[in-house]
RNA sequence: CGGGGUAUGGCGCAGUUUGGUAGCGCACCCGCUUUGGGAGCGGGGGGCCGCCGGUUCAAAUCCGGCUACCCCGACCA
């Protein structure tokens, strides 16, 4: 194919959009991809929508390669089965509700398992059916509080989602692995550098749900990788290595110490290295204990949760909510600590939690044998020297610590490095939440209905895009993997002579015929225009065909390296026809 | 929802303090020249200055109200 830049639909801009922060926004809307309609909403112009359609082609065939079928369910829903499994009114104001004529709900698709659970119980009966895996590639909508950054986060954005239908957990775990596969062949193939982390924490089970993520500068997610191997992780999933229980025995008794003033670890710790006890202290060696609310879904009262973490270390409020997920976690109001009189606002302790039946989890460096400074339930009173397992058993750990820079890797690999990343693709064991919703039934060999158990994929296809252009640009401008670039080669033809452009007519006919895509650059812009779109345009491979061809030679030129090279005509199709191939 | 900012031609901006017939660059149209790194000269088209109301002989500019958008946070996966 010849794309014409002289007729094509396009206008690059020279200055950049005053309302893009990011690098991906930034040049898509320079140099033509896309235009902003509204909040969270763009337009994808020619350049832009091959782009969108060649990382489909991509999704589209691995998807396929795996097996999985391809349907389309609409946009527009109707509001029952969202009724059904609690979603309607779950999602709260992030969808999209309308009403007909007739005054009936309907939603804007936030996502599509009730669909696919509908759909697989409507056609499939037997358990010779199974096991399928069905998925779609459709626009979806959320009302995003905020949408942000361009086409990375917008309120519609296209994405392909599969859904796995298996008898029992062993064919879960199967179709599970197929799609993490495939999610690596994808994201291979779009040359993305992305980690895999566990978007659970450990309790929920290991590998029930994973997510890709893009590293990106400008990403919304912040994880942590270790120095010395290959783990990865969220934050929330983070698990803290346990040291080793110690020996109770030989250790100093419990000592109550007046230490007025010190309803804070900094001045408690000021404190005790003024109080000659002999050693110092640092706020390591405190047990800060954090009283939240914990309430369970459904539940109408909330109830106390004491959590104990290091002194030096902040309750991570995201980890901790990830921790007792899918109850609500919130703070303590003053009307709390008057109803508790036994909670000493600064002097929480043990044993007042255990008297009074507040449940208490602790982190897991808190292990058997270790010695704390802590609160000892009273005014201007800590408890030095108790040590766990001997004057307090907390419940149970929790990971609500914060997690740092140079912990060491839950894997025993190193420290940890925190990085930040964009979230392209989710694989995720659903279970049986939504065929239970519907009982979605196959009958068995032995003539009893199995319940069906789901797994659900995603991958965010016009999110992509800004990714690639987010991990893909430089100064100048975009440069596309081939694999999805708009074009295979960018031919400026530099200079107004007629037997140049007669030249490069010819070129471009030739390479089209060798299976070349041409973006043929046959404007009478001047050359420094040309060439400064090119660059900004990003297409891999840069034809210039100017002055040398009177010496019967063009330029080639890389985008990526800026390398460049001068072949002769008569040779440069077989070599660029090279270049695509690889 | 909290904090900050912005709103003037397709894009980027000045003009608002101190009210007096709306301006610059890019882009666009015409002519001549120019053609290997965002050309030059000349001529031209295009704007209810976000919206509503007020003050005034006169409002982009002053006053009141509203709305939209952007950024940070909260929220969201």
């Amino acid at each position: 194919m010849i794309t014409r830049m002289s007729s094509l639909f396009l206008r690059t801009l020279r200055e950049d959009p005053a309302d893009a922060e990011v690098p991906s926004h930034r040049l898509l809307v320079r140099a033509g991809y896309v235009r902003r309609v509204a909040p969270g909403g763009f337009s994808w112009l020619p350049l832009g929508l091959r782009v969108l359609r060649n990382i489909e082609r991509v999704v589209r065939e691995e998807m396929d390669a795996m097996g999985a079928q391809e349907i389309q369910f609409p946009a527009l829903l109707p509001r029952e089965p969202y009724e059904t499994t609690g979603r309607w009114t779950e999602y709260g104001p992030n969808i999209f509700r309308l009403k007909d004529r007739k005054g009936a709900d309907y939603l804007l698709g936030p996502t599509h398992e009730e669909l696919f659970a509908l759909t697989v119980k409507g056609e499939y009966s037997s358990y010779k059916d199974f096991p399928v895996v069905l998925y779609q590639v459709q626009t979806k909508y959320r009302d995003e509080a905020r949408p942000r950054a361009g086409i990375l986060r917008g309120r519609e954005f296209l994405m392909k989602d599969s859904y796995s239908f298996d008898l029992d957990d062993a064919g879960l775990d199967n179709s599970y692995r197929r799609h993490r596969d495939t999610y690596i062949r994808i994201f291979d193939r779009l040359g993305l550098k992305y980690v895999i982390v566990s978007a659970m924490s450990g309790a929920m089970g290991g590998s029930a749900s994973e997510e890709f993520l893009a590293e990106a500068e400008t990403g919304e997610d912040t994880f942590v990788r270790s120095t010395g191997s290959d783990y990865a992780a969220n934050v929330e999933a983070v698990v803290t290595p346990a040291p080793e229980a110690q020996p109770i025995e030989g250790r100093p008794e419990a000592q109550v110490h007046h230490t007025p003033g010190t309803p804070t670890i900094a001045t408690l710790v000021d404190f005790l290295n003024g109080a000659n006890l002999g050693r110092t202290f640092t706020a390591a060696d405190t047990l800060k204990n954090v009283l939240v609310k914990v309430r369970e879904p459904g539940a109408a009262e909330a109830t106390l949760l004491a959590v104990g973490v290091p002194g030096d270390r902040e309750v991570d409020m995201k980890r901790l909510e990830a921790a007792v997920h899918p109850a609500d976690v919130s703070l303590l109001e003053e009307s709390d600590f008057a109803a508790n009189p036994f909670l000493v606002k600064g002097y929480i302790g043990p044993g007042a939690l255990a008297a009074n039946g507040v449940r208490y989890l602790v982190d897991p460096r808190v292990v058997t044998g270790t010695a704390w400074v802590t609160g000892a339930d009273k005014a201007d009173h800590h408890v030095v020297d108790l040590v766990c397992g001997r004057d307090f058993t907390p419940d149970g750990t929790i990971e609500a610590a914060e997690v740092r820079e140079g912990d060491a890797a839950p894997d025993g690999t190193g420290t940890l490095v925190t990085a930040r990343g964009i979230e392209i693709g989710h694989i995720f064991q659903l279970g049986r939440k939504f065929t239970n919703a519907f009982g979605v039934d196959a009958l068995g060999q032995d003539g009893k209905p199995i319940r069906i158990t789901m797994g659900s994929y995603g991958i965010g296809v016009s999110r992509l895009v800004a990714v690639v252009a987010e991990q893909y640009c430089d100064q100048l401008g975009l440069v596309w993997p081939r694999a999805i670039a708009p074009a295979d080669v960018h031919m400026v033809i530099a200079g107004k002579d007629e037997t140049v452009r007669a030249g490069g007519e010819r070129l471009a006919t030739e390479l089209d015929a060798a299976g070349v895509r041409v973006m043929l650059d046959d404007r009478t812009a001047s050359p420094g225009v040309k060439f400064a779109d090119a660059e900004l345009i990003g297409v891999p491979t840069i034809l210039v065909v100017g002055r040398g061809l009177a010496n019967g030679v063009v330029e080639v030129k890389d985008r990526a390296t800026g390398e460049r090279v001068e072949i002769p005509v008569d040779k440069v199709v077989e070599h660029l026809t090279e270049l695509v191939r690889d």
